[in-house]
DNA sequence: TAGACGCCTGAATCTATAG
DNA sequence: CCTATAGATTCAGGCGTCT
């Protein structure tokens, strides 16, 4: 079981840091070595990225330039200045070299990802529209687009906008046709009131002790992210042991919160000083336990049961009369693990939705049985038949 | 006063409503006619914005085609099928003709905008990032994107995917340049439990007795939009008597809410079906009475005063005192309505900043004078300054 | 020690007008 | 075009200090 490899089993003393700069990343043509996993590389995003083994990657969180161009200097109303985004990593010719970068950067990370992999990227108006247009040109499937909403946004100082309150991300599959993505839809929605996990999420900036600072109490990078947006698109869409990928991977949020979840990470970054934060951020991490991070169960991951192998394994008597939750429809279980109604046979689910009229219908919710307290859906004897499996797998 | 243009004095029966199609609307080189307002348009969005007169136009909304891409049918967990948005017009053969229509489009709806206009464009993850990425390269200058957070969405019934509760609004002036777009900050924010209006919007669906169905009670338009939405941009980006143009007016909300709001709309439509079921709604529609709909005051369209004026009008002596809030600083009135301190004198403003040591300084709140009840700020002397203007005038 | 209070800060495309 | 000047403009939260 993958998350075996979380927690106790991996003690800090054996993860691997590198501290050799890119050295072992080369051009596309150099030979291609082992995958390399919980390093940060100091270098340039694509020339990492097509060093990478082809397919080798589960998950991508990429946290591009945003184009900021900001023409001059902001004043809060108590004259106070705003401490702007001004980096040289952030300044671009124009929209046609923003476009061109931002090809390459993801062609370079789709050629990394495995067809099952999915990537989010996050940005705002000034990039985002440009980066999902060339997402979608690239043959990225779109999945969502989903709306980081902040509770303690930087106001509007001169009153002639709305509060750009929100950053958006964009969560896209490497195909139109990837239909094998990782996404715990059950586990997200155990975890929000029972309810759908929905595409606006109101999480608080990156701030206060989590906000890496220097000795002089500057921060460390203008842009370091909350960890837990990372923590909730690494659990939505990514297991215990998979690998992620950050090519723009900055002051490491990623790598801390995918090593605290018992992922593997690979972070590239060009600025040796945010690398080596990062890195330091990261070793300080425990991870935890792997039972607490294990994917929850879904129903989704159950072994398959067919009705025939419950009739088999005796839970229910070929001959024994089935009917729906109010007694009104009726059919026999037959031997082979079909059922009868009158001359008609067909399987469980075919059956339901006939007697109902329906298209299709769910057998295993709809049947039930005489369980002795009642009428109970046959689904209770697939639990059954499931739990003998696994005891007999052990 | 330009709102003295609505309620009363705009009688229904004086409404124009076209019933001739675009038969006025011709190719760029037909003569230019005098602008038309308060009418449907049946015809081709590009051809009807050509035929307008340049820069005519105050605000834009427009609801372009999704090019939803869907592939198949869609049923609930019940089996139920979901009435999807499958309409001719939502059919492109692939990016490169959405972005062909998107161009033309954008690009005629721009000619026709003031260069103080703004525009408002709506889409979902399908369609929004190509819109965006264009309005960029045709020059619109993004001001804000904004987020229509549904609190009552579509739930997402495979699974498989987060909630797409959400649907983007991208709001953009004409040009970089532009500075005198209309926006009604103090409004939204009175209107807002005194906090500035975010860029998250949460508004319900259009359903119920606001959703425009047929006699058979099926939806007269797919993808109507909320009342409420379109009464948010209106009031926010535009002046009772603008115009507001909808290049795809649907079931016309837009109309519907501009005259409500005591706007002037322009609607294109290319479906007689919804052109007149949108003349029909808008007909309906009682405006409110001007006092309802009329700009708040803002302190930024108040008439300027000089200090000079306040000292010429007796409403504070030169040689008296001024201090700041706490009595820290104190300065002279001089009768030129300028300020001493020792040998310095300067403007209200300037003498503020050099004081506290700052760049910038606003003198009227900052400078105090005794008012016989207390420290006030000059401020204060000024309105009454106004009041006199203002009785003078009248 | 708890609460009051003030200071600081965050991915920001952040003014209007006269001359 | 430019420059100079008037003057309008912020919310939530963390943290340190004071009472």
């Amino acid at each position: 079981m993958s998350s075996a490899r979380v927690g106790a089993t991996r003690p800090k003393s054996q993860i691997k840091v590198s501290r050799t700069g890119m050295s072992n990343f080369g051009s596309p043509r150099a030979p291609k070595r082992a995958m390399s996993r919980n390093e940060v590389v100091v270098g340039d995003s694509v020339e990492a990225m097509l060093g990478l083994p082809e397919a080798s990657v589960d998950l991508v969180f990429a946290d591009p330039p945003y184009n900021l161009q900001l023409a001059s200097r902001l004043t809060r109303p108590d004259q106070s200045v705003v401490d702007a985004v001004d980096d040289d990593w952030d300044k671009f010719a124009d929209f046609a070299a923003y476009d061109a970068f931002t090809r390459d950067w993801l062609a370079a990370a789709r050629r990394a990802m495995k067809p099952s992999a999915t990537i989010f990227v996050i940005g705002s108006y000034h990039n985002i529209f440009r980066v999902g247009a060339i997402m979608q040109d690239l043959g990225f499937w779109i999945l969502n687009d989903i709306v980081w909403r902040k509770n303690n946004p930087m106001p509007n100082f001169r009153g002639r906008r709305f509060t750009n309150a929100h950053e958006t991300l964009i969560w896209a599959a490497r195909d139109a046709s990837a239909r094998n993505y990782t996404f715990h839809y059950e586990a997200l929605k155990a975890g929000n009131e029972d309810c759908q996990m929905r595409s606006d999420w109101l999480l608080p900036i990156c701030s206060g002790g989590e906000r890496l600072k220097d000795s002089a109490g500057r921060k460390t990078h203008p842009t370091q992210k909350p960890e837990a947006l990372l923590a909730r698109i690494i659990l939505a869409a990514s297991n215990p042991g998979d690998l992620v990928l950050d090519p723009f991977f900055g002051s490491g949020t990623t790598g801390a919160v995918a090593r605290l979840l018992g992922r593997d990470y690979l972070g590239i970054e060009r600025e040796q000083t945010y690398a080596e934060a990062a890195r330091a951020r990261i070793a300080a991490i425990t991870p935890l336990p792997a039972v607490a991070v294990a994917p929850a169960p879904s129903k989704r991951n159950e072994p398959r049961i067919a009705f025939a192998s419950v009739v088999e394994a005796g839970l229910v008597a070929p001959g024994v009369t089935l009917t729906d939750a109010k007694g009104h429809h009726k059919a026999v279980v037959r031997a082979d693990g079909a059922l009868a109604i009158g001359p008609i046979v067909g399987s469980i689910h075919k059956t339901g939705a006939l007697v109902q009229g329906l298209p299709a219908c769910n057998g295993w919710t709809f049947w039930h049985f005489e369980s002795g307290a009642g009428l109970a859906p046959i689904d209770e004897l697939r639990a059954v038949a499931r739990a003998r499996l696994r005891d007999a797998a052990e």
